[in-house]
DNA sequence: CATAAATAATGAGTCATACTCAGCAAAACT
DNA sequence: AGTTTTGCTGAGTATGACTCATTATTTATG
């Protein structure tokens, strides 16, 4: 039967990627042997090549399946409806979580990026889970919940570069995941909050007037 | 002369490394070739391996290089004596230009810290660079300029966090360094100040206003 | 200064491994 | 049943990191 036959492709192409997945997360990118990957997957080290024309590409196709998961995941991991503080609180912990537990594949993303020379490149599947982010941004701001102030991309790399830095400072701490840093990473986002203009803000006053010195501050003090 | 004979080899030790450094910006860790390098540190390739014992090592030694100079120039474009919001943002100016500048050994600082399976570690000389931010928010926390109730390595994974994803961003979508990057940043830092804006304490936002207005008066008198 | 000992440099050769391809097997048509 | 098409195989090739016997240079010694 043809569907039968093409269900055996793609077992054997799944086959593939998980010895993949597993070696590379084992021995590294460079560690890991083709052969042994193929061994792994019961299949001839030349029918490997039939699904992947290089071991960088086989290394792309790993890292794409992870982040393609892992948008799965955090799509799961956020309640609908909940306000925008709640969903960013879930998807931090989430994000920090999954980062810790799959760490070494989470590393070995950047040699997907790197090609010889060519610049780095965007891998499309996280692009695609960066949205997850920018949607609940996006719904706050629409919602005046939050102040559109700041460049999205801006605050989309203070979120996902914090929560990578952390989670790779507790990895090779070897420490456990540590709620303190979503905790303080929210705490910062209070900052985008809108606040209201009204006369009786005492605190967003005097935040104000200093913040605004403080610009002057660094104006004059570059000339 | 010994010495001559001694600074020969430093010599040629130095020109390794550039050679390498070079080339492995341009082709990339795995397009560089060994025989190559070799050449033009104008050696043969034997005698590479006398100064570096694998390819790996003398990655590592590119990398150590460059973010030993990194902490060097760090110490330089820091103003001694400025406050700590100023210094921090001369810092995350010099580091977000760096790292733009740079981005090539930057993105290639990754592979340094992985070989084959072992656990990823943390590099010497990152360690050290690390520790020009940590002075200043000591030195903040110490004369009473920031509030000292967040771990200190949390702060500093939100600051190069974020710097090195932004980083990252900007050469990928090919973007002239942007400012406002720095300033978003540094805005976030606010919520560790020490400046009280709690309705009590009056006294200190008093204060806090007459200091950053006797600053600006400073530095208006000096032109 | 000559000569021996020690140290440094060389590059042809070795070896591991990513990748190829001629031949074989199975499946799909006719 | 035969023919064509598609998929699989693993021995063989090419490449590039690394080695080491040989040669060159520097230092030590009488």
């Amino acid at each position: 039967m043809a569907d039968t036959q093409r269900q055996r492709l793609e077992a054997r192409e799944e086959a593939i990627l998980i010895a993949a997945t597993t070696l590379f997360g084992e021995s590294g990118v460079d560690g890991a042997r083709m052969a042994e990957i193929a061994k792994r997957a019961a299949v001839a080290e030349g029918t490997v090549y039939l699904y992947y024309k290089t071991k960088h590409d086989l290394l792309e196709a790993v890292v794409d399946r992870f982040w393609r998961e892992l948008t799965a995941g955090a799509k799961q991991a956020i309640t609908p409806n909940e306000t925008v503080s709640i969903q960013l609180r879930e998807l931090a912990t989430y994000h920090l979580r999954s980062l810790i537990d799959d760490f070494k594949i989470v590393d070995i993303t950047s040699r997907a990026r790197q090609w010889h020379g060519k610049p780095s490149r965007e891998l499309p599947q996280i692009r695609e889970y960066v949205r997850v982010f920018d949607d609940i941004i996006q719904r706050g701001i629409h919602s005046g919940e939050l102040e559109a102030n700041t460049p999205i991309w801006q605050i989309r790399d203070v979120f996902y570069g914090t929560l990578e830095h952390s989670a790779r400072t507790l990895v090779i701490r070897n420490q456990p995941i540590d709620m303190g840093v979503v905790d303080n990473l929210l705490g910062l986002f209070d900052q985008y909050r809108a606040v209201s203009l009204n006369d009786t803000d005492e605190q967003g006053s005097k935040r104000a007037v200093l913040q605004a010195l403080e610009k002057i501050e660094q104006q004059v003090s570059r000339w």
